[in-house]
DNA sequence: ATTTGACAGTTCAATTTTAGAACTGTATGA
DNA sequence: TCATACAGTTCTAAAATTGAACTGTCAAAT
């Protein structure tokens, strides 16, 4: 499969893993949150090859979710910030990182603490519902095709159309 | 940078993002949370190449993320199914579908539609503090070195030792 | 009894990505 | 004039991914 196909998918989990879901982009929007600007602060943070680096935030860019802001001129030099759309991916982040710190932590404890400002203490993200407040686990959660979803007429494998199969005993 | 060094950053994210983040598990998650059990259910529904399939499940059950477990003796075959660990990823499952919602539908509008049982109705997913629970956004909240965090003194790129570097006006 | 097909992989050459390192070019400060 | 900051670009070698075919067990159909 080719990735920029994964953009036109008609799921938005495989969107957002278009724009998102590589392993240098998800450390280089760690750094943005953790207020990295510059290419050389990326860079000497992450580790990650100048060319890599350059090609990314290209990308981010690109997908609006970085916006290239000039702060100095000669010689041009921009910074790259988070538009609202890479503010956006907040949630995203604060769960996989409160995954690893439920399941990834050593003897040690955890690296980061977070402290919410509003009411002044450290805290979990806790997923809920936006109608009922409840916390959400897989198990409750219903899915339903919804007006973007693909007729079932056409329902085929991510990349080529799946080869016709017969079922046996699977579902 | 190997990948398998991920893991052992002092930083939840980046250790989680060593589990779980490349493109073809993140979509082979999606399908475990859509009930998908088997080998052949997962190459059909993603088109991923059988070889890739086979190592991606073989590391997530290595992880802890997947269990392998039989439905039948002779020939032996084996169904994957999520860990607690596993499920425990539905918040990041929920908040990259729901980024991809709220950025990047067409016209049509979404693919999926969420139903909360317990409340009957169709949701979005919603981060809050654990302590007062409020929604939560990146500027409402602190970080704070935790009991795993690396000494200042040993404070290194991802990878090899940051070149030395002074800083003329950067911060 | 033989053929067909489901299922769960494994193997291998060809292609694509990534890593690692050096290089380009503007400008500042010593 | 020389060294350094900064933001890239270019190049080759190494690693990962694709695509396709192949292996092997068993059940059902012919």
């Amino acid at each position: 499969m080719k990735w920029d196909q994964l953009e036109e998918e008609p799921c938005s989990m495989a969107r957002t893993i278009g724009v998102i879901g590589d392993r240098w982009t998800l450390l280089i929007l760690r750094e943005c949150f953790l207020r990295t600007r510059r290419f050389e602060g990326f860079q000497s943070a992450l580790g990650i090859t100048r060319h890599l680096l350059a090609e990314r935030l290209k990308k981010l860019v690109r997908q609006g979710v970085l916006r290239r802001i000039p702060y100095q001129e000669s010689p041009k030099r921009h910074e790259y910030i988070l538009t609202q759309k890479g503010l956006d991916l907040y949630p995203i982040m604060m769960a996989l990182v409160h995954w690893g710190d439920t399941h990834m932590v050593d003897e040690r404890g955890r690296p980061l603490l977070h402290e919410h400002r509003k009411c002044g203490k450290m805290f979990d993200p806790v997923m809920v519902c936006s109608e009922c407040g409840e916390p959400l686990s897989a198990k409750e959660v219903h899915v339903h095709p919804g007006p973007g979803a693909r007729p079932a007429s056409e329902k085929v494998s991510l990349d080529k159309k799946a080869k016709p199969k017969s079922r046996r005993q699977a579902a």
